[in-house]
DNA sequence: TCTTTGTTTGACCAACTGGTCAAAACAACG
DNA sequence: CGTTGTTTTGACCAGTTGGTCAAACAAAGA
C-alpha cells in the first residue's frame, strides 16, 4: 500500500543521496554532518529529515545501493567461458568501477576499514557465498590445467586490492605520478599482472 | 633547553599515543573523541590535554611517527642487490608490516582515503622523491633485462595495494576466509605474483 | 474556489564536542 | 620536615551535533 513517490520526492531523495555519497565517502560516517549534507543537497536540515528519518538511514540507503553494484562484476564471471579471459574481464570491470565510481569505492573502503559495522552480515553472508562459488570455479580451472595453480581466494583478493587501490588511494597515487591519469598505465599493467600469474 | 621527560611523562605520552592509534585507526580523526581516547589511556580529559595541547597534536604526532616506519621498507631496496630478490624482499617486508602493524596501516588508509589533509606535503615531497628514486632503479633493471619490462610506478603501487589490503580490509577478508589466518595463504601467493610478473 | 495532501521552515532542545582554568594533590629532593 | 615543581582533577564554557515540532506554505484535484 505504499504510494508511488512524487516528482519532488524523487528529485530530493536523489539529491540527498548524492550529497550523502560526497560527504560520507570523504569524511566517513561520523565525519559528515546533516547540516553539510543538507546544504550540499540544497535543502534545510529539517527538510532533509522529512525525506530520510535519520543520518543513519541515509548512510544505510547508500550502502545498500552500493552493495548491489559492488557484487555485479564478480557475478558476471562464467564458468563456461575462457578462464583467462573471464578473470581478465572481471579485473577490467573492477578497474572500470574504480575509475567511474571512486566515491562508491571510498565509501566502501571507509566502512570496511572501520570494521564494517553496518554490513558485517552481508560480508559473511551474501559476499562469502558468492566468493565461495566463484573460487570453486577458479579451482576447477586450475585443476584442469587451464590456468596456473593459484589460491583462488587470494586471487580474488588481489583483484580487489589492485583495482580499488586506484580509487581509494587516489591522492597518494596522483601525488607520486604528478598530473598523469593513473588509469592510463594501470590498465595495461593490470593486464600484464593477471596474465602473468595465471600462465601455466 | 628542553628538559628530559620524566618517567610519568614517558608512560602517559605512550599510553595516549596507543589509545589514539586505537581510536583514530578505527574511527578516523573526526570519529574519535578526546573523552574516548582519554578513557582508553586511563586518564581524565584535562589530564590528557596536559600532555598534548590538542586532539590534532595527538593525531599529527601519530602520523609523523608512522611516516618514518612507513617509508623504511622501500628505502631498504638496494640497486646493487639481485633485482628479483630485492623486489621480493620489499614486498615481504610490506606484508609483514600489514601483519604486525595493522592499526598503523588503517590509520594511514583513513588519512589517504579522506584526501590526506595532514600529509599532502609529505606525499608530493618526501614520498614522491623516494618513489622516483626507486622507480629509476627498477627501470634500469628492466632495461638490463634482469626483470620483465613493467611500469616501475605501477609495480610499486601494486605492492602497496596487495599488502596493505590485508590490513585495511581485514574484516572483509576474514568474513570470506572464515577463521583461517589470511597471512598463511597471502605470503606464498604474494611470492608467486611478484615472481610471475617479473619473470622475463 | 475550497480542501486535501505534500512540502518547507524557524525556533528549539538535549547531548556531546574540544578545550580552559584555578585549585588541589602528588612526587621529588634537600 | 618543608619547599618546589609536576601531575591530576572538577567545574565550567561556547560551539556543534542529530533530531523534533508546530506552523506556514505550495500543489493539485474536486
Amino acid at each position: 500500500m505504499t504510494k508511488p513517490p512524487t516528482r519532488i520526492q524523487k528529485r530530493n531523495r536523489a539529491a540527498i543521496l548524492t550529497a550523502g555519497l560526497d560527504g560520507f565517502s570523504q569524511f566517513g560516517f561520523r565525519g559528515s554532518t546533516l547540516d553539510q549534507i543538507a546544504a550540499a543537497a540544497g535543502l534545510s536540515k529539517p527538510n532533509l529529515l522529512y525525506y530520510f528519518p535519520s543520518k543513519d538511514a541515509i548512510y544505510t540507503a547508500l550502502l545498500e545501493r552500493l552493495l548491489e553494484t559492488w557484487l555485479a562484476p564478480l557475478q558476471q564471471m562464467r564458468k563456461d567461458g575462457d578462464p583467462v579471459q573471464e578473470i581478465l574481464d572481471y579485473a577490467r570491470r573492477k578497474l572500470e568501477m574504480s575509475r567511474d565510481y571512486p566515491r562508491e569505492s571510498r565509501l566502501f573502503a571507509n566502512e570496511i576499514v572501520q570494521g564494517a559495522p553496518h554490513i558485517a552480515d552481508n560480508l559473511s553472508g551474501e559476499l562469502r557465498t558468492l566468493v565461495d562459488e566463484k573460487a570453486a570455479i577458479v579451482r576447477e580451472w586450475s585443476k584442469a590445467g587451464l590456468i596456473a595453480d593459484v589460491d583462488p581466494y587470494h586471487l580474488i583478493f588481489s583483484i580487489w586490492a589492485l583495482t580499488q587501490h586506484y580509487a581509494d588511494f587516489d591522492v597518494q597515487i596522483r601525488a607520486v605520478l604528478g598530473t598523469d591519469d593513473p588509469f592510463v598505465g594501470a590498465d595495461p599493467f593490470l593486464d600484464h599482472v593477471m596474465r602473468s600469474i595465471l600462465r601455466v
